[in-house]
DNA sequence: GGGGCTTTGTTCTTGACACATACAAAAGTG
DNA sequence: CACTTTTGTATGTGTCAAGAACAAAGCCCC
């Protein structure tokens, strides 16, 4: 019945996901040998992938100890580049940031600079971290547009100039010698918000809501990228008004109508002063009716999309992130009414739609998570114990 | 690198999918040793789920051996229940039937009457067919509502009184004693098609045109279920016109305009003698142009929630079922011309879209498939291993 | 056309690994 | 303070896959 958790990694896994802090939690849930798991684990301890965190209360006989993942075991890098910033990270292997920093080289400058660049910075981070780069186990990389994830290359980026096709896996791969990880963005910051809320959901959609619109999904349990990693596009779905012309080029865009740079627009011809954004989120926050119209427009348009996909797909929980997420519980609301109004009472049964937890953080966390869930894969980990 | 093809059944499935014929391809595709693969290949063969079928011309020496998966080495039952008629085949280990039949009994008869004429049939038809009900490995049942594929249960179908929580798996597997897999029906009917074109691609969408309009979405390789079951309900998305209510009391659900039902009851109005699809799908044929402006009409408006599809999973392939289907050229390059136009270049850049090859047999052959998928996956052959 | 060479498949030995069993440790229980 | 329960550890054993040697059966080339 029980899968394939029999491996060194498997138990690890185990331990990682809070599902056995006990050798007799493994074997129950193993269906191994106590001796088994012992030797299993006592490999993991000297490898310091995990650590004895003293004991648990007895249950009436001997009390057992308990495991720990040694989430000090090592580090990882996590880049979340941005069209205009960026934001970098050394993190623990729970991907929590041990150092950040952020900068403001746009993504145009090109692959060599924001990429050297981001590599002095890990540099720097990593000191501040009092870690060696020997302590780097892997390194998460999110980009603003199209990714090949098996080859970490971008494709066609409408936005990146220089970027097509540029082999961001090696760049990184030269300078710090780990597997390197390269995803869209947006996919990046589902993976941070599913690892947030535990993994929980196998059904798990996330949303931005910023200058555009975009989507992660995570589909049985995975990234669901599509075939030509193109999945979760839904700012260019023609749902808005067709008059309206987007950047794509393309009449009716759901981001062309909806997404907070087209609101800033529509406000500023308005008479507002409104150029990007937070703008919009600003005016929001500072009660303008004109601006919390406009944005409840939006959530209704939203979640009238979001209404099909989730008749299409039957998610366990959508997290609504990006800026426009920050303008408080009316967009989220709007959204809610009408996915709960237009989808099939059956899919909307167990369906939680909520705010990101981790706000500015999904990028950096998911590029992270997406590193430490490929380093310490059970594959990944066997391999290890196979070497070792 | 390799997965855990190392099992026996692993091997087995690397035969059934063409990947490998002969033990040195075994040995190459999963990394095992040549003495490793003869011993499991050795069980295959006693087991008679392979044989050997004669040499393949030598590549500079010895000519290797042949082997094939052994597509008699028993059968499995398939049904797929409809709302107003049901079919049932008996079929061989490649999904192919054997011998089937038809049946006029209504869902609406109950789950005893229905599945007591169906275990019957399956008796006459195994005797058709030769076999004996010990040579039955399993059996895939489709049902026309939402099932709850882990217990084997309907729950709360609209269509079908009396069925909401019965067990079907429980009564089926008292009849023959072998695993019994239960699914929705349009679910079945995308795996059948997805069989069909040699599970080739891990994204694909099976989109089913009659009375009502229905999904099965494939995506990462499994089928997708979603949270409640409720995934590829693509009939009730609010897209069509607002001021028709649909049988599910709300307005503006796709197949209350588009729907096969839906244009019957149209043309109807306009005076024609249309009372169920098929009069819709004649008078096509007919090349009555009332008729091909409301299927084409519909094309569109299918192609329309198609678009979002295609934006939201970048599926490979797209394949359009169900009797409206059969109305020619006409209504699928409707569906095709709004989504090519109305999805992002990147999405539809290998996307194909096209017709049914299975047609009626579908729902069988996908119900069959899933039996054999199951009976046969490599936890499974490795669990008979292990026993024998 | 015959002696290599190559590819495929089998037999047999060897070694690793997981299990079971017995044992030790450390608590609760009466 | 014996006894039980639960957890963790050491040791022998059996299973199973790898590896090497061998056998089979075709090419290839002088």
């Amino acid at each position: 019945m029980a899968v394939s958790s029999h491996t060194p990694g498997g138990l690890l896994k185990l331990i990682r996901d809070g599902a056995a802090a006990t050798r007799a939690d493994l074997a129950g849930l193993t269906g191994l040998a106590r001796s088994t798991v012992s030797q299993r684990v006592d490999a993991l301890l000297t490898d310091r992938l995990l650590i004895e965190a003293g004991e648990a209360p007895s249950s009436g006989g001997r009390p057992p100890t308990l495991l720990k993942f040694n989430q000090d075991a090592g580090v990882v890098l996590a880049a979340d580049l941005g069209a205009s910033h960026s934001r970098l990270a050394v993190s623990n292997l729970r991907a929590e940031p041990l150092a950040t920093c952020r900068g403001q080289l746009p993504i145009s400058a090109g692959p060599e600079a924001v990429l050297s660049w981001a590599v002095d910075e890990f540099a720097k981070l990593l000191a501040d971290a009092g870690k060696a780069a020997s302590d780097v186990k892997a390194i998460g990389v999110g980009l603003p547009g199209p990714v090949e994830h098996s080859t970490g290359r971008a494709i066609s980026p409408p936005i990146m100039p220089g970027w097509d096709g540029y082999d961001v896996k090696a760049r990184l791969a030269e300078s710090f010698d780990v597997p390197v990880l390269v995803d869209n963005d947006v996919n990046i910051m589902a993976l941070g918000e599913w690892w947030a809320s535990s993994n929980s959901a196998d059904d798990f959609l996330y949303i931005k809501v910023g200058t555009g619109i975009g989507s992660g999904l995570i589909l049985g349990g995975h990234l669901h990228r599509g075939a030509d990693g193109a999945a979760g596009d839904i700012g260019h779905i023609q749902a808005g008004d067709p008059s309206v012309v987007c950047r794509c080029g393309n009449p009716g865009c759901l981001e062309a109508s909806s997404g907070g740079g087209a609101l800033a627009q529509a406000l500023a011809s308005q008479g507002y002063d409104t150029a990007v954004t937070s703008d919009v989120v600003q005016l929001v926050r500072a009660g303008n009716p004109d601006a919390i119209r406009a944005v409840q427009e939006a959530g209704r348009e939203i979640g009238s999309v979001l209404a099909t996909i989730v008749n299409v797909l039957n998610p366990l929980d959508i997290v609504i992130g990006g800026d426009l997420a920050d303008t408080g519980a009316e967009f989220l609301a709007r959204i809610r009414e009408v996915v709960y109004r237009r989808s099939t009472a059956l899919s909307t049964r167990q369906l939680s739609i909520r705010a990101s937890e981790l706000g500015d953080n999904a990028g950096i966390t998911g590029a992270a998570a997406m590193a430490i869930e490929h380093a310490f894969s059970p594959s990944a980990v066997n391999e290890r114990a196979g070497v070792g």
